[in-house]
RNA sequence: CGGGGUGUGGCGCAGCUUGGUAGCGCACUCGCUUUGGGAGCGAGGGGCCGUGGGUUCAAAUCCCGCCACCCCGACCA
């Protein structure tokens, strides 16, 4: 973690530009802040996808797709919806070459066409919990847009849920919160998250109470990596989402929503990144290990490629480099750009001693195994380094984060990483003060860690940091 | 919108103060030698110097206008 990673495009370490993505904000013409991810990075995106997926349908949600465009009447059906969104629109006027009878927008969150939707698809408390998610991207016009963390377009999912009772939604928020975002932040990405409640002043548009994941980045800074909403009845009073009681009574609905987007891949750059590139966890690595062929030589080909298979065959995901023809040096960087986690260098040198080299990208140690050995080792390496990386940033978090009793030490103490502070020394006066030098408060949770139902509860811990 | 700054081959920059007709690194093409940690040497290709005007024998360079982009702030997954 020797450099500090912040999303300025001329502090962009090469590989962050090269081989993940293309950071010019600019390319896009007129439209700012949009972001190009090439094949090296979308492929962990695609990891990072499908254990997310896995997770939500685990907690009974649907995938399912809903339009790009929706009609402008739609967002101002929710007066603290469209309050929020309007600034970052953006609006279509014209279509088929004729000025549009209504706008339409490209959405920005689909709370609205999935609550038109909802609306018609729940007459009876029978239809309920209905539990969607769907991936899509969206637009966001911001004033300010960072490579990664945000975009004016990015991908995402975004669930959208209706339930019977207050309880029955608020208990399906949290349930995606830890169960789907907080596992695979920590299990997966190796990202140790605070799970909070975020304050009245930072509470999603619309929404009764919106829950955070917020992770540290190797800068000392905090980033939000996920967030769950309860909608309270807000979005089924706008569009009329009513069920049947088993009393025979007509209710409104209540309804959540929750998202994750492609800026957990900036996260995880941020995270675990260092001077010498990527560092992707094993779990989550499309390539967990790199077999080369550091030389040709007498056998040599064929001892990776067998090596290869071994290790295909162990259940690991392994690719083979054999290409000769570049120096190795070079190829050996650009795996160390690319974070794969292991790599094995068949040369002919250790081959005579019938030995292949382990690297582990981790901490860049070199072990020199027998080759008949190496398929264990690898194995071991990639189970141990998940969790050193988890545990690294994990101990870094702790040593930047301070304990402090009032709303002035806290705000020192985000200039270099996170305060927690008795959230009745800073209180809503205090959190606009902290806003106004650059501080905001990231999240609220419990003396015990756990997460608070309302920002009211008595002796909460306020976590105050820098944010992007 | 307020405050700073920058526009020069694909990318990153020097040149501007003190005008003389454009250069460096990377990348690219070809050749030879290399290949156990981002190769070396040689030969090449590629630029209306953001844009419009002005001053001058002569403008990347000086003057005026415009445009674009970047950074800090307001907004935010």
């Amino acid at each position: 973690m020797a450099r500090v990673l912040t999303p300025r495009a001329e502090d962009f370490p090469r590989w962050y530009q090269d081989l993940i993505a293309k950071a010019k904000l600019a390319d896009n013409g007129p439209v700012r802040g949009t972001m190009v991810i090439r094949p090296a990075g979308y492929a962990i995106w695609e990891r990072m996808q499908a254990e997310m997926d896995a997770r939500i349908k685990a907690a009974g949600a649907e995938n399912a797709y809903f339009p790009l465009f929706i009609p402008e009447s739609y967002l101002k059906r929710e007066a603290e919806h469209v309050e929020g969104f309007s600034p970052e629109l953006a609006v279509v006027t014209h279509g088929g070459g004729k000025q549009l009878a209504e706008p339409v927008v490209v959405r920005p969150t689909s709370e609205t066409v999935i609550g038109e939707f909802m609306a018609k698809w729940v007459d009876s408390y029978r239809d309920l919990p209905l539990l969607l998610n769907q991936w899509a991207n969206v637009v966001r016009w911001e004033l300010r847009p960072r490579v990664f963390l945000r975009t004016s377009e990015f991908l995402w999912q975004e669930g959208h849920t209706a339930h019977a009772t207050r309880d029955d939604a608020r208990a399906y928020a949290r349930r995606i919160l830890h169960e789907a975002y907080e596992d695979l932040m920590v299990s997966v990405l190796g990202i140790p998250v605070v799970v909070g409640l975020k304050t009245t002043r930072e509470r999603f548009a619309g929404a009764t109470a919106t829950y955070t994941c917020e992770g540290m980045m190797g800068d000392g800074k905090a980033l939000q990596l996920g967030t769950s909403h309860e909608l309270g009845q807000n979005f089924a009073k706008a569009f009329d989402i009513t069920y049947s009681s088993a009393e025979g009574g007509r209710e409104h609905a209540w309804t959540t929503s929750w998202g994750t987007s492609t800026r957990m891949l900036g996260g995880l750059i941020m995270a675990h990144g260092d001077d010498n590139g990527l560092r992707v966890p094993p779990r989550l690595a499309p390539i967990q290990a790199y077999v080369m062929v550091v030389k040709d030589g007498e056998g040599v080909g064929e001892a990776a490629t067998g090596l290869r298979d071994a290790l295909r065959d162990a259940g690991v995901r392994v690719a083979l480099d054999d290409r000769t023809d570049t120096a190795f040096g070079r190829r050996a960087v650009d795996a160390e750009l690319r974070g794969y986690p292991v790599r094995v260098e068949v040369g002919p040198r250790d081959l005579a001693a019938g030995k292949a080299v382990v690297v582990r990208r981790t901490d860049g140690s070199k072990a020199p195994t027998p080759v008949a050995d190496v398929v264990g080792a690898v194995l071991a390496a990639l189970d141990a380094d998940q969790q050193v990386l988890h545990d690294q940033a994990l101990a870094f978090r702790q040593e930047r984060t301070v304990e402090v009793a009032t709303l002035a030490e806290a705000i020192d103490a985000a200039a270099t990483g996170w305060a927690r502070v008795p959230w009745s020394a800073v209180g809503v006066s205090g959190e606009a003060e902290a806003n106004g030098q650059g501080v905001t408060v990231r999240c609220l949770v419990r003396a015990d860690g756990s997460v608070p139902d309302s920002e009211d509860e008595p002796d909460l811990v306020a976590i105050l940091a820098r944010a992007y």
